[in-house]
DNA sequence: GGGGAGAGATGCCGC
DNA sequence: GCGGCATTTCTCCCC
């Protein structure tokens, strides 16, 4: 694609406000929160309706460099290429993308203010075990949900049938060293906060790491197996159960 | 975009491993790690030549859904619409996009093989201290760096004047809780393995928040304020080339 | 492949 | 805006 079609297209979807995706081949510098060099290849970029540009290459998952929303665009012939210089003055950040080629160009407007549903997260596991706390352990009652204490927020406070307090911290996927650092956190500040002793620490999540169940039992704290809630997962086998032979 | 001439091109672009992008009017539905929904509205798609596949908004830095590499995409035309259904085995993953609507079609076989080359780490900030230990207190000699133990990785021992033993835990950005509990969990385990007690804990990073550093000093460990290197010389180079335009 | 931790993390919600 | 924390975190390194 020859620049000054580029140049001409780019400025005016930008102008626009419009989706811009490009294929190119460049280089790319970025400078703010740390600094990095992208020597030449083939990547695929976009710029966003909101200003914020990703660069990808043709693998993985995140993009190799981006900047977020509230960024200037402007773009100029040099001798070298192209140069597409990005600023984003209040984050203190900029990238260079020096543009060799142009491998397509495309623009569009689209509109979309949908915001993702979303299950089977942590607070889901929190709100079952609240409405059911005897998954837990037998005799539990449950007092408060997202305890705010000046060192952090505790996902559920309940009571056993000997009338312990037990703070309990889920994770909806294997537990690690923070996981119980930040149950042991909890613990000690409510025993400080409520001057009480008889605080007793439940971690609740599928599973656990064999070094963090260990530095679990050596605080004297209970490993509890728990999955995330998954309806459609369920409903899908189930489907899938009774379609198969 | 008719969607036979779209079924033609995506198929002959997947069956070619090229970088796939559209736009589509689209509902989303995904199941995996956890279960989303995403109602009908205009999104691009993009399909790497890992076979990774991501739904992008026209806003935000990321995608709205994304699977990874190794995902397979099958095609075909139902009565509600086109039906592109992603399947993960391994990960036991899917997703199903329904598409309404197709706003533009590209594919481009593209070649990359480069890698980021990043400064202004963590890492560059414990190799700046390693090399200077001076810089965090007077009289401080560097040991070791990425100290392994069975409760993590330490990322630098040193010995003070007083011949203590001092831990200390680098963060580029602000400290919080987490980069406490961090450090104290390390003290705790070299106090433990070593079988001394002089052992200290010091928290190398440029700032740190307030109650981090309440309770930072609550366990008798230091804040020293550190600039990761080099990073805040280029931020304001680049605030002066700011100013400048 | 699992464990552990950083990341230019991002995003969300609360104050 | 900062704080605290989950995340379909992602990515890297090392065992």
């Amino acid at each position: 694609m020859l620049f000054n079609t580029f140049i001409d297209q780019f400025k005016q979807a930008l102008n626009r406000k419009e989706f811009i995706v490009f294929g190119a081949e460049c280089k790319v510098n970025y400078s703010g929160r740390a600094e990095t060099y992208l020597a030449k290849g083939q990547r695929v970029i976009i710029i966003k309706q909101d200003s914020s540009i990703q660069v990808h290459q043709p693998f993985g998952n995140t993009p190799i460099n981006y900047m977020k929303e509230g960024t200037d665009h402007s773009l100029r012939l040099l001798p070298e290429g192209l140069l597409l210089s990005s600023y984003n003055i209040p984050l203190g950040e900029f990238m260079d993308i020096t543009i060799h080629k142009v491998l397509f160009f495309n623009k569009v407007k689209i509109d979309d203010g949908h915001k993702l549903q979303l299950t089977g997260t942590e607070q889901d596991m929190s709100n079952m075990i609240y409405e059911n706390p005897s998954i837990i352990e037998k005799g539990l009652k449950s007092v408060k949900q997202e305890e705010q204490t000046q060192y952090g927020f505790i996902d559920l406070l309940c009571n056993d049938e000997n009338n312990n307090l037990v703070v309990i911290e889920c994770k909806r996927f294997k537990a690690d060293f923070s996981a119980v650092s930040q149950l042991r956190r909890y613990v000690e500040r409510v025993k400080e906060i409520k001057g009480i002793n008889n605080v007793r620490g439940i971690l609740a999540t599928p599973s656990i790491t064999a070094n963090a169940e260990k530095m679990l039992t050596d605080y004297g704290f209970k490993f509890v197996k728990i999955e995330p809630p998954k309806y459609m997962e369920k409903l899908k086998r189930s489907q899938k159960n009774l379609s198969e032979f």
